[in-house]
DNA sequence: TCACAGTATGAAAGATATTTTCGGCTCGGC
DNA sequence: GCCGAGCCGAAAATATCTTTCATACTGTGA
């Protein structure tokens, strides 16, 4: 009899009879003058530290607050729950609630103390922000007549020095796998020779987030006077390198500091707009990227060890 | 005695011994390829619907996906609680976190004939998934430990090749502006040879996303025979590579697919992870970073051009 | 192809946590 | 002071979780 009185409690109920965990604050308030001496302890303790309760089982929750099991097991009932299984895990659901609520708070800067943890946030708050800036900034126009223009190129330049030197390797690796011609200049001298030889129909591509870098502004300019279609990748949209641009991607500028350099964010948001090149230009030439893409993973395949479990 | 050992595990532990609700999905996906057939089934079932099993016993979870609840618990150890117990928790924690308006997840993937602006919308949410992901999953224990070792090594070396050579040296250049020895190897035999310099005191970090890059893993073994502090960053925390790792730094598995290949989303991880390095270096060695980053400004300035307004 | 070694797996036993029962206890009213 | 109502916790009963162990399976080398 009892069993089935509460397997009709455990099962039975409808799916949302279970109180949720955010309405649990504010149950205990308004329960509480109807609990007896020892169910407020228990409540109490469970509105005062959610996380700390749900890691403790239902007889250390007991000693906690300096009482017994049945009547922690008591005032779970009291709050709605089938036992105190349920409310544990609503608690667990509250903690992570409030935990994840918290998070919004780390816009402040990278302090020279900060926990590790705090860092490891902060960064992946701040270049989350920098690519959804970037993708909401990126011009759609400018996007689709640089892909259109790399899909049909003889031959692909691409400039950048430092960090966004990577970042031209990056583009150059993307292309040349789906059977592109491209090449990454981090050499100014180098990336100059080279752009003299450009004409009509090649592409040239400079990577710079201060747009003012004149070593990747220059090969730019001698491209552009040889006909080529270039293309200026840069924080700055008003910037020298835009001048011989004919088509202009802008990334987002974030907010820089000491601890962080701008070429930290920068690169992030430099990298989405060339995965987005490299994506638009896979989706045009398909019938030619697909089968080079597979061609470049078999190619990879035997420099790769075979997986071993463990010891 | 395993009462003691049990007690150790719920209440005593370091508070972030546990991994947090919000690292469990990206752990399913950086575990599912080293887990078993049933123990798959069980992850996904986890992973596809958390509040569904936050309410079911091991049993029911055990019927639901057709195993037994030794494999239950097996997973559940597997992905880093001490027990099914655990893991429930950590499920409702997820569950309410995702109802309380979490990112629905725009889970398609990119198609051939997506209009541009949503191929950009897409890979702005990967990476931004990618950044929670691999936040979310790094062991700030390990990662302390490297920062030490970096930040206290006479040289520091890092291996990678691909794509994940690009994040070696984008790790190298943000070391050596602020005066640490650092140099990036993407020839395998260089990076051999240059290994075997390696002593007691140094560092070696290999980049792989697979860990079973031969061309990468032999350079970090060589250095790890002699002595050297090595740390592997993979997206595979039971591959190869971690055999000669003393401290291993995960980075997230994002779904890929034909047209975004693996090594792109996993470079996103990568570079945070790199940039935690970083940052959490320069606070180590502030007194002699701070300035070395200054002067590597300065010596910079010259070569970018006043900014111009338009023509 | 077959034997074999190493794993993966589930059934059932064992341990732990939760729930229920039941009797003692306190406290206020008469 | 006596009585009854209801609070409370110890311990039994039950559900749940964990471990163990035997079996089935999978891939491997002869």
């Amino acid at each position: 009899m009892t069993n089935e009185v509460k397997e009709i409690f455990a099962g039975g109920g409808s799916p949302a009879a279970l109180p949720a965990p955010a309405a649990l604050a504010a149950k205990v308030r308004t329960l509480a003058p109807s609990m007896t001496r020892s169910m407020q302890r228990v409540a109490e303790a469970v509105a005062d530290d959610p996380a700390g309760c749900a890691a403790l089982t239902v007889t250390g929750l007991a000693e906690l607050t300096g009482t017994s099991e049945a009547t922690v097991v008591r005032t779970a009932r009291l709050l709605g729950y089938p036992g105190y299984r349920d409310l544990r895990l609503a608690l667990a659901g509250l903690a992570a609630q409030q935990q994840s609520g918290r998070a919004p708070a780390i816009t402040t800067d990278i302090a020279v103390d900060d926990p590790i943890a705090d860092v490891v946030a902060k960064l992946a708050y701040d270049e989350q922000q920098t690519l959804a800036d970037t993708a909401a900034g990126l011009d759609t126009v400018q996007l689709t007549a640089a892909v259109a223009a790399l899909a049909g190129a003889r031959r692909t330049d691409v400039y950048g020095v430092g960090a966004s030197g990577l970042v031209a390797q990056d583009l150059t690796q993307k292309l040349l796998r789906i059977g592109l011609l491209a090449h990454a200049h981090s050499d100014p001298h180098l990336a100059v020779t080279n752009a003299v030889q450009l004409r009509s129909g090649d592409v040239a591509i400079a990577i710079t987030h201060s747009g003012t870098t004149g070593d990747v502004i220059e090969p730019l300019r001698v491209a552009f006077e040889h006909g080529a279609t270039t293309v200026a990748v840069t924080g700055r949209p008003d910037s020298p390198v835009t001048q011989y641009a004919d088509h202009v991607l802008t990334t987002s500028t974030a907010r820089e500091s000491e601890l962080r350099p701008a070429a930290m964010s920068s690169r992030t948001g430099q990298l989405l707009v060339v995965d987005c090149l490299f994506v638009g230009v896979a989706q045009r030439t398909y019938e030619s990227a697909a089968p080079a893409l597979a061609a470049s993973y078999e190619a990879l395949a035997h420099r790769h060890q075979a997986a071993r479990k463990g010891p």
